[in-house]
DNA sequence: ATTCATCTACGAATTATTTCGTACAAAAAT
DNA sequence: ATTTTTGTACGAAATAATTCGTAGATGAAT
C-alpha cells in the first residue's frame, strides 16, 4: 500500500490528528476532553475512532500502561502536503500559484508573514539561477 | 441556512463541480462522459449525484429542454475558497502564511508566478500602509 | 473488601455517501 | 409504425463514516 493511500483521514480523524499533532502523544482521554472543547463528543465514539485510526496506521499506540498513548502516525507535513495536493487538484486545476493567490488575498496576513514569504521566494529564486 | 453550509460538497461532488466548473453549464451525458476518463461512473449515477446537488443547491437546473442543463450555483472562487479555509483551519492551523509556503515548497512553480506572486503581495502591502 | 471511577474492546445502530437497477417518456433511426 | 437510443425519476442496495451502549478489567478511594 502506497503512503498515499494510508494518509487519507476522514474529517473527524483529522480532528483528532490535529490535536495529537499540536499536543503531542496523548490519551483518549485527554483527545476528548479536547474534542469537547469545540463540539460534545461520546468518550466511546473517540475511543473508537481512535481505535479504528490504528487500525487504518494512522495513529501508532503505546499499550504498556492501562491507559493507552497515542501519537500520530505521520509527521504533520506530510498529511499536511497530501490535504493541499488534494484541494489543489480538486479545487485549484494543480496549479500552486493559484492556490496561493486566492490563499493571500482570503486571509489577513501580517507584515512579518508576507515578509516571511517573500524571503521563501527569494531563496527559491535563488535555488533556480 | 447560511452560505456556509450549503457550500460543503463531497469529494464525489466536487468532482462534477470541476467538470462544470471548467466546461461551463452542461448535460449529465457530457458530465459522465468527462468523469469516465478518469474513473468508471455509471450514468445514472452521475445523474443521481447531480440531482442531489440540484435538491442541496449547489447546481442550478434548466429543464427547458428534454436533456437538462446543470450550472454549478456557486462561483467557483467561492467554493475554492470555502475549500481552502477549511484546509487552512484543519491543517495549518489557521495560518495562511504556513499554508503558503507549504503550497509553495511542495511544488515546481514557474519564475512568472513567483513573479505574480510577488507583485500581488506588494500591491497588499501597498494597500496596507 | 467493597464500591466507584476509569479504562479498553467491540457490536451494532445511525447517518451520510455512492452506486445502480427499473420504470417510463420522448426523440431518432430504421 | 416499430424499434432503438437517450433521457429523467426514484427507490433501494452497497459502502463508508460516525456515534454510542454495554460488558468486563483494573486501579483508586472509602
Amino acid at each position: 500500500m502506497s503512503k498515499k493511500e494510508q494518509l487519507k483521514p476522514t474529517e473527524s480523524e483529522l480532528d483528532i490528528l490535529q490535536i495529537l499533532w499540536e499536543a503531542g502523544p496523548n490519551t483518549v482521554r485527554f483527545v476528548n476532553d479536547k474534542l469537547n472543547e469545540k463540539k460534545e463528543t461520546g468518550y466511546t465514539t473517540t475511543l473508537k475512532l481512535m481505535q479504528i485510526m490504528t487500525e487504518k496506521k494512522l495513529l501508532k499506540r503505546e499499550e504498556d500502561a492501562r491507559s493507552h498513548v497515542y501519537t500520530a502516525a505521520w509527521k504533520k507535513e506530510d498529511s499536511q502536503k497530501q490535504l493541499l495536493d488534494r484541494v489543489m487538484e480538486t479545487a485549484f486545476g494543480g496549479s500552486a500559484a493559484e492556490l496561493v493567490l486566492h490563499a493571500l488575498g482570503n486571509s489577513k496576513t501580517t507584515k512579518e508573514e508576507l515578509q516571511q514569504i517573500k524571503a521563501f521566494i527569494k531563496q527559491m529564486e535563488g535555488g533556480k539561477k
